[in-house]
RNA sequence: GUGGAUGUAGCUCAGUCGGUUAGAGCGUCGGAUUGUGGUUCCGAAGGUCGCGGGUUCGAGCCCCGUCUUUCACCCCA
């Protein structure tokens, strides 16, 4: 007999934990209904060919593969064998698990187009997987609430984006966020002015770390990365950004970045959505305009988004942006998408360690019936009934053990009231409500000790 | 993928220089209590010392490998 163990990187969530997770999804997906977006699942496979050249060289590496089932190795040649597993891999695996929620959505998109309403708005909660290796914050099992529109190019998605991190950050009470925006195009437009076109993708990798690892350290990467003096001299618009509102940035670029047209493209795009948000009345905005912000997945075209929490030493809890063209790779150009993803994994690691998930979320049973005896439990089972028609969750305990161990019971699942029923209440009618926190206990009728709880 | 740390009861951790039968607190279970929990008291169960090798008369402790978790890089939600 061997202790059996979990896959490196995954987890079990306990009753407890539960609780707290399904508050977060169930927080996430009001905001998601109340927009409009429309619930959609797809298999926790795909065909690697789905998956595959979407995420970037590093992202196909964290691809978990799935063995083709029955005798995989079965037309294998010697010749196969040494070719390595690179080339081994298709040969003997041709499904994968999902990476993120996008691709799978555009697949999905792509395959039922002829019947999708544009533009298309669903939202999708199911977990993910990547071959990363786990740390803090960091699982190969997660789950990913993702909301995205297809068939648009119109800023006002990328405003609600805006309003739907609020709102979910809100009602989870997060409230001391930021959500950094940036725009790809602004991006490879400073490449273009510093004259390294194209390289956006080096250059943004390098300023990304600006706060983590300091100007000088960035600068020292681009020139091993190959950058000129010049270009790095260039680059020196960028470090007077930090801090500044965000007028004061879209001007500064607007200068900067005048001789390049994608760039003043993509900084008006940032600038009309700052106008559609503050048209929808959107109070205390934790918007940051952010010109250093850059994210992995190759398929970004527009808007980029990053929520951060601030206070915990966890990356990003949320992110997303705008992909002209992902539905292309599966044939169907010209598709506009934008969208975001909650990781809901790490979000629960920061409501977790800044303590604020409410009281109520982790409230499980309400009341529990305690009978003293088999004649008491006659009355106990009809008030059962009456108490969860009522709404409530209420249990009684199976066996029928000792009082002691019954209300034992209720302490351990934090069970805020308890009906006692004995003989003398059997007769009268009249219940022992007793209330386990304070430990106050007073004789009701059934109704009033249903209408008492409930309040 | 690179480097460091870590692993002893369900949980948090002691365990001396390598020396006999590996301990504590909390938790669990039973009892003190025949209609009342949290407090208290008594008792019990619970261990392949992560796993596999090696050194030694003898290994929880030393060496090698491996896995887990974790920290810093890389990348990401």
């Amino acid at each position: 007999m061997q202790k059996p163990t979990l896959p490196k990187g995954t987890r079990d969530f306990g009753p407890e934990q539960m609780r707290k997770r399904l508050f977060i999804f169930d927080t996430i997906r009001q905001t998601f209904q109340r927009f409009g977006f429309q619930p959609l699942e797809t298999p926790s496979m795909e065909n690697l060919s789905v998956l595959t050249g979407k995420y970037g060289e590093e992202g196909d590496q964290l691809l978990f593969k799935i063995l083709n089932s029955g005798d995989f190795a079965a037309g294998l040649t010697d010749e196969d064998l040494q070719a390595g597993s690179k080339k081994l891999t298709p040969k003997i695996a041709e499904k994968g698990l999902r990476y993120d929620l996008t691709v799978p959505f555009a697949r999905y998109v792509v395959m039922n187009r002829g019947t999708l309403t544009l533009p298309f708005k669903r939202y999708q909660m199911q977990p993910v997987w990547r071959g990363d290796r786990p740390a803090k914050g960091r699982y190969r099992e997660f789950y990913q609430c993702d909301a995205d529109v297809v068939g648009t190019d119109s800023l006002l998605c990328e405003a609600e984006i805006v309003l739907m991190v609020h709102e979910v950050f809100r009602n989870l009470g997060v409230i001391d966020f930021t959500l950094k925006i940036n725009n790809r195009k602004i991006l490879a437009g400073i490449a273009e002015v510093i004259g390294v076109p194209g390289q956006e993708g080096t250059l943004s990798v390098a300023i990304d770390k600006l706060d983590k690892i300091g100007r000088e350290k960035v600068l020292d990467e681009l020139r091993e990365r190959g950058f000129s003096d010049d270009s790095i001299a260039n680059l020196e618009p960028m470090f007077n950004l930090a801090g500044k509102s965000i007028s004061q940035v879209l001007s500064q670029l607007k200068t900067w970045l005048d001789s390049s047209e994608t760039a003043i493209r993509g900084v008006s795009e940032l600038e009309q959505t700052i106008q559609l948000v503050d048209q929808y009345g959107l109070v205390d905005s934790q918007v940051e305009l952010d010109p250093t912000l850059a994210r992995g997945l190759s398929y970004y075209t527009g808007a980029i988004f990053e929520v951060k929490a601030n206070g915990v030493s966890i990356g990003s809890v949320s992110g997303g942006g705008r992909y002209d063209n992902l539905t292309g790779a599966f044939g169907v150009p010209g598709l506009s998408g934008v969208g975001i993803s909650f990781g809901v994994d790490r979000i629960y690691d920061v409501m977790d360690e800044l303590n604020l998930f409410p009281a109520s979320a982790g409230q499980g049973t309400q009341v529990l019936v305690v009978p003293f005896d088999t004649e008491a439990r006659s009355v106990a089972l009809p008030l059962l009934n009456r108490l969860r028609s009522a709404g409530l969750s209420a249990e009684t305990y199976p066996d029928m053990a000792k009082i002691k161990k019954m209300l034992d019971y209720a302490n351990a699942k934090a069970i805020p009231y308890v009906v006692l029923i004995g003989s003398e209440e059997v007769q009268t009618g009249m219940l022992t409500l007793k209330n386990m926190v304070t430990g106050e206990q007073q004789k009701l009728d059934a109704d009033t000790i249903v209408t008492r709880i409930g309040a």
